[in-house]
RNA sequence: GGGGCGGUAGCUCAGCCGGUCAGAGCAGCGGACUCAUAAUCCGUCGGUCACGGGUUCAAGUCCCGUCCGCCCUACCA
């Protein structure tokens, strides 16, 4: 593979009035590990994500805050979305938000060509309108309504009214591409993935694909339609494009032909504009459609889809508070296998924080950086002929680089994950087999003792790298009291497909104190 | 109503084209050990594989039906 390849990935930009839950903090994690991965990898890397901030709903939670949109668009970025990516520690190369120059400079250009070349028309459409979804309904969408709404139509998702409107709009003629469409998924298989959703995909735009109304008149906040000021473009058509207005569309070509496509990561619900209308709209425009379109599963909550309705919402700095950035993130990519639904409980976390991160890897770092103080003045030994299970860690460790690099590949972190455990495990069991506090006690058993420890230290170089783009903090903890630094520079310059090369902490090294990575945690902070 | 995905040990889940597939991790229990965050290592208990039929020499594994759950349809990642 050359070492220059380019790794675009996205996630979803966020409507801002939303209030982000663990589940938002899984696509940006899930991101962040897999293009972390991708970097160290030494991959032309780019991660983009973002905030959706056009549209009537936001327009009128401004209002309602006494805010104008931009004003209250910025309040909620800087409130709630940036402290976000901080909390997370995620390492995004780029944050676009849909109000920005370049965006609405680029969705403008887009509509324009699709205009220019007929794939966009003007059209009238009559319909019940509903402000909570911002989309027109069927009436088969429409439930009549009870209380204080009672024998009206209302909105089933929303309960509230919906408005009879007419309005002439601007189509996309979408339903061109139905063939191209259903061509692309059966010559792609890999484009929507993973296979059921690519299933409820196809089985969708088998049914034939409308035109799609892309204009709106009735209110003001969004970009203008170029050639006809009057109307703003619908808020989805706008958002999809910021995948490609943040690497140079219209503008910046080279930008673009370097970074684009892109993989997106989208959940479930938004699929559908994702492997549907999204590509339609790139195939109308003459560019290349999307690497691939990868929907991960929901968190479930008590068996339950998450919601903010049943209160099971949670803060993602409720958990971070309590077991910190790198547990949350090495939690969630490790016990949900990517692309299915996950169960997520506070149990199951307490649980594998505990016994993975604080007893399994915590305490082997802990263990051998101390016994390789203890035993040599902190001096990373010279390993003598290696035994059959010294053969046996070198043995693991290469598997696992090779294994968790292809587990990355094909979209699967938690195989990434479980792969570079086996390190873990392992050199925990070889730790208590060869019992190096007997060997310390033999002087005869002195060359052993210096293999022992030098296997166990370089176990732990491996460790850290492949373990960096997961749990960062932790990582670089480890990596400084390996005192590695010196001798093989920054951890994050380590790069990711030779960290199964055995060998590469020097002798000598010195080694300095470490804090539990993973300290236990009270139960009491637990319960409360 | 239409579509998708599930129902396997207490819990979370593996089990691809049917033939050691009845498994893993955690929890529980027993033992070893002491370098380490009362950590580690070894052993062990545990399931009529939702239910009823069918195909087959052979079915969690294929087919039909039933029940239950979740999701999409109907923009909360």
């Amino acid at each position: 593979m050359p070492a220059d390849r380019s790794f675009y990935i996205t996630t979803p930009i966020f409507y801002p009035s939303d209030v982000p839950h663990i589940g938002h903090g899984y696509t940006e994690v899930a991101a962040d590990v897999l293009s972390r991965w991708h970097r160290q990898a030494g991959d032309d890397t780019w991660f983009l994500t973002g905030t959706d901030e056009h549209g009537q709903k936001m327009l009128r939670t401004a209002t309602a805050n006494d805010m104008g949109p931009r004003e209250w668009a910025d309040k909620l970025v800087r409130e709630s979305w940036i402290p976000l990516l901080e909390t997370l520690d995620i390492a995004n190369d780029d944050f676009i938000r849909t109000t920005q120059e370049r965006h609405e400079q680029g969705v403008a250009a887009f509509i324009q060509k699709l205009y220019d070349t007929g794939f966009i028309e003007a059209g009238d459409y009559e319909g019940f309108y509903c402000v909570g979804c911002e989309e027109y309904k069927q009436t088969s969408e429409l439930v009549t309504g009870t209380g204080k709404y009672d024998g009206e139509l209302v909105c089933a998702i929303h309960s509230i009214p919906v408005e009879l409107l007419k309005e002439r709009n601007y189509f996309f003629r979408m339903s061109r591409f139905t063939d191209q469409l259903l061509a692309l998924y059966e010559e792609r298989p890999d484009f929507v993935q993973p296979d059921s959703a690519r299933n409820e995909v196809v089985q969708f735009v088998r049914q034939g694909l409308d035109d799609l109304s892309i204009s709106r008149s009735s209110f003001d906040w969004g970009v203008p339609v170029p050639w006809d000021p009057k109307h703003v473009v619908y808020v989805w058509f706008d958002a999809l494009l910021n995948y490609v207005t943040a690497v140079g569309f219209d503008g910046d070509e080279a930008t673009l032909r370097r970074r684009w496509p892109a993989t997106h990561l989208v959940g479930k619900d938004i699929l559908r504009f994702h492997a549907v209308i999204w590509p339609a709209m790139l195939m109308a425009a003459g560019l290349e459609v999307p690497k691939q379109v990868f929907a991960h599963g929901w968190l479930l909550v008590g068996g339950e889809k998450m919601s903010k309705s049943k209160l099971t919402g949670i803060a993602p700095h409720q958990i971070t508070d309590v077991f910190g950035s790198d547990a949350f993130r090495y939690y969630f990519l490790r016990a949900i296998p990517f692309g299915q639904d996950g169960s997520f409980s506070w149990e199951d976390l307490a649980a594998r924080y505990q016994a993975e991160l604080a007893n399994g890897f915590g305490n082997l770092a802990s263990r051998v950086i101390a016994m390789i103080t203890r035993y040599r003045d902190g001096a990373v030994p010279a390993a003598g002929e290696p035994s059959a299970r010294d053969l046996g860690i070198r043995e693991t460790v290469r598997n696992a680089a090779v294994q968790a690099d292809l587990a990355i590949e094909r979209m699967a972190p938690h195989e990434a994950v479980a792969a570079i455990w086996t390190i873990v495990e392992e050199l925990n069991g070889y730790i208590t087999l060869e019992e190096p506090w007997k060997l310390a006690k033999d002087p005869a058993a002195s060359e052993r003792l210096d293999s022992v420890l030098a296997t166990a230290a370089e176990g732990l170089r491996a460790l850290a790298v492949l373990l960096s783009p997961v749990i960062p903090k932790a990582t670089a903890s480890l990596w400084t009291a390996l005192g590695a630094e010196g001798a093989l520079g920054g951890l994050v310059d380590q790069r990711l497909r030779a960290a199964g090369d055995w060998g590469q902490l020097p002798t000598g090294t010195a080694v300095t104190t470490l804090e539990p990575l993973f300290p236990r945690i009270d139960p009491d902070v637990l319960n409360a």
